[in-house]
RNA sequence: GGAGGAAUGUCCGAGUGGUUAAAGGAGACGGACUGUAAAUCCGUUGCGCAAGCUACGUAGGUUCAAAUCCUACUUCCUCCA
């Protein structure tokens, strides 16, 4: 049986290249993991995916446990058998969907209670039910049950919440069962504060995990990326370094580029399937919004440059055409297309760490893509 | 031949005397989306930079005021012969 264990193969300033061992194959790192909520990422066949090159794929134990239920899951064999993806699994633990769906929500020291979505019926999310939920979806990387803030947040408020964390994260450690090759993640939370950071970090590495996430939200409606760069900058080096360093939901290619710069080694978002379905393409150099009137008798593919299926195969005005008439694989064309276009941005990424070019390459590609 | 009904902005469609440049939808154009309640959500959409102008089949009329009431005409639909 494989250790779980995150092997430091090459350093270029603070980019790290790196692969993680575990039961279900190896994570070529800085990986991109791509979002599959509810045991799919949305319009792919998994077989696709893989052949993209994703090592990784995410689950999520909030939309699991309403449906189809961890029980069936486990039944059917575990989420790699029943979703065919062989690869690793990370489960994301609920804290996030419980946070975002704030509004049915009610907390108190020992968990969550909240309101499905699906048929309003009560549930409860504590951090033992969730790391036993990512037992039976037999997750490779289980999270540890967090509690997340909502963004700009004050000192109070987010020490506050941290302190929790930390209690929850230590119960969902004690509630993982060991298993070779399979490995649980503490989540860093304290907002942009560095010094709650700092805490947090200090905590987990106290209570001891496989992997550290940088949790939280750093993004505020303007979209600015000042307080997330600050913080990332002044926090992630006091990651450890012998462990893979996850940051959860980030993001848009630039904000991959830049953060493995600061030397974060693992990344998962839906940015590229959903806006994906929404008619977005990343392209190498910016953004193609499908359906403006611009591409209506453009001949050329998405991205000149790409050499995906979708860029071989179809003009813009194609899919546009497609887009505008509401069909389903206008969504699934473009995602294929930006789940290729960001495997190949974190191959490329792997290359340059490996053949120290990484500041260059960041200087070229931050100044062209989104 | 007779009896009813209908004509509204790019399209569909509400509105039956005055907060009506005219609800709502579609379409078009643009924007947003970062640990997925999202093939979603949000703007704009008669002309003009503006004062303003032109608009509810056509032509007249009533009224302080009409898309809304009256008359004629045109076109379309349904039913009866």
């Amino acid at each position: 049986m494989t250790e779980f264990r995150y092997e430091l193969m090459a350093k270029d300033g603070k980019a790290r290249r790196g692969r993680i061992h575990t039961a279900h194959g190896p994570i070529e790192t800085p990986a991109f993991m791509p979002v599959g909520t509810v045991g799919s990422v949305k319009g792919m066949k998994m077989e696709d995916v893989r052949a993209q090159g994703a090592d990784c794929v995410l689950g999520n134990v909030y939309h699991l446990m309403l449906r189809p239920g961890a029980d069936l899951v486990q039944k059917m064999g575990g989420l790699h058998k029943f979703m065919n993806w062989p690869g690793p699994i990370l489960t994301d633990s609920g804290g996030f969907q419980v946070y975002s769906l704030n509004d049915i929500r009610n907390d108190d020291e020992d968990g969550v209670t909240f309101t499905s979505h699906i048929d309003g019926s009560k549930h409860r999310l504590t951090p033992e039910i969730s790391t036993e939920i990512q037992y039976k979806l037999d997750a490779t990387i289980t999270m540890s049950f967090d509690e997340c803030t909502e963004f700009p947040v004050t000192y109070e408020r987010a020490k506050e919440s941290l302190e929790r964390t930390i209690r929850w994260e230590k119960r969902s450690r004690e509630a993982f069962v060991k298993r070779e090759g399979y490995g649980q993640f503490g989540i860093i939370q304290g907002a942009h504060y560095p010094d709650l950071r700092k805490a947090s970090i200090d905590a987990l590495v106290d209570i001891g995990f496989e992997g550290y996430a940088f949790g939280g939200w750093l993004f505020d409606e303007t979209g600015s990326k000042e307080t997330y760069n600050t913080t990332v900058e002044t926090c992630v080096p006091w990651m450890p370094e012998e462990k893979p360093r996850y940051m959860m939901g980030v993001g848009y290619p630039s904000d991959l580029i830049y953060s493995v710069q600061q030397g974060i080694d693992m990344f998962d978002c839906v940015i590229p399937t959903r806006n994906g379905r929404k008619g977005q393409a990343f392209v190498h150099n910016g953004v193609v919004k499908i359906k403006q009137a611009q591409y209506k008798e453009d001949s050329a593919p998405l991205d000149p440059e790409c050499d995906c299926y979708v860029c071989k195969t179809y003009t813009r005005a194609y899919l546009r055409h497609l887009y505008m008439s509401g069909e389903a694989l206008a969504g699934m064309l473009l995602t294929e297309h930006n789940l290729h276009f960001y495997q190949r941005v974190m191959r490329l990424i792997r290359e340059n760490i490996e053949a120290g070019t990484y500041d260059a390459f960041a200087k070229e590609w931050l100044a062209k893509v989104k």
